[in-house]
DNA sequence: CGACGTGAGTTAACATCATTAACAATGAAT
DNA sequence: ATTCATTGTTAATGATGTTAACTCACGTCG
């Protein structure tokens, strides 16, 4: 027995129960073997933890990834966000996973390794924004700057919707969510807003 | 000793280690108490974590809430925001708190005045929004549907910086989080954009 | 061939966890 | 004075992560 066949029991456990059905007796009964048996291959539970969250990001790049197929900018851009997408709905719990804090996983601060692929994921999306940018389809407001704010209003409403905050099916998100993106790329503000952007008020001191 | 004692102490036990410090044993002898004894006012472990969630959805509502100080719905509109990114950045482990998974929290599901809490700080924005679409300040595209779009930018941003995936202090982290409600506000698309969103690709089908 | 070390498993144990059952003390109301 | 609810207690159950000490199989070298 070995890692390889160690994570795959793991995330199976973790895709039915969540990240507390994850137990070192649980999986190494599910292995056929005795618990402190893990301790061999893997230093803590917080370790098996961690590597299920990093098959979370390959998974995820892996769906990215087939943006390339695209054949203009404009194509492998689109297809960047319905790869996303198409990702956190059909892998809601490696999606949650992605973004689980540190500490949820008894882990006081994420690994280099993981940090590699979390910029992976990103340089991506800088990737395909500065192809765009270049193509002169988006403005030139820098591609890390741009790529940034799709992915925080991508990420940020899919987190809501797996929370379940939005009260409706996956078609209708589906819908939701094009819209949404329509919404940033072309604005929302009329000729009046930008007048009332001077002089405008600090929020008062903290309370608590 | 009754519920109002027991729940800051369980917030302090959560701001120093995190939800997996909150342990019974633990928060009774804060209290000066043994453990069972808790379940005289709690049925669970479970049931004090909602209740420092529900405390955490408070806490925003009341950062929120200063914004109605702005005397044009500009200023408040802009408040809004401000206080949402100062709550987020004074109490980034209720702020962590406030989107914490269900089953993290041992719960299925958020009871029904959870929900409601939620509803209301969406509501809030709702409103905010609504008043500037009148003054046409925003473009008539839905008051709900414009919120969200909002709300998720901020929310999804924000938790990207709490994660430190962004390599940046507080101070950075308020400039990017300006400049990128400025790109959703303005847009970020070039007239050639809009000829590319005809005949756009399917993403292909799903892989595992 | 025998000695040795290494890798991978075992059992037993420890400390901690949430939770429950059974019991005690306190104090107010009838 | 008795009754009853409230609020604690101790003792126990079963689960958790982790460690220590041990066993056993296997490959290598003298």
């Amino acid at each position: 027995m070995n890692r390889r066949d160690i994570l795959p029991h793991a995330c199976d456990l973790y895709l039915q129960g969540g990240i507390e059905a994850v137990s070192m007796r649980r999986l190494a009964r599910d292995l056929g073997v005795t618990a402190p048996a893990l301790y061999r291959h893997y230093a803590s539970r917080e370790e098996i933890l961690l590597e299920v969250v990093s098959e979370s990001y390959r998974l995820c790049a892996e769906h990215l990834s087939r943006a390339l197929s695209g054949r203009t900018p404009a194509e492998r851009f689109h297809l960047t966000g319905e790869g996303y997408l198409n990702f956190a709905l059909r892998h809601p719990k490696f999606y949650e996973m992605m973004h689980a804090p540190a500490h949820t996983l008894g882990a006081a601060v994420f690994p280099a390794d993981l940090m590699a692929r979390m910029d992976g994921v990103g340089q991506f999306f800088n990737d395909r924004v500065r192809e765009c940018i270049e193509a002169e389809l988006l403005r030139p407001l820098g591609a890390q700057e741009i790529s940034l704010t799709l992915w925080a209003h991508a990420h940020g409403l899919i987190s809501i919707y797996l929370r379940g905050c939005l009260h409706m099916d996956e078609e209708a998100f589906r819908l939701v969510f094009h819209e949404s993106n329509r919404r940033i790329m072309h604005g929302m503000v009329t000729p009046l807003y930008e007048a009332t952007q001077k002089d405008l008020p600090q929020d008062t001191a903290a309370v608590a």
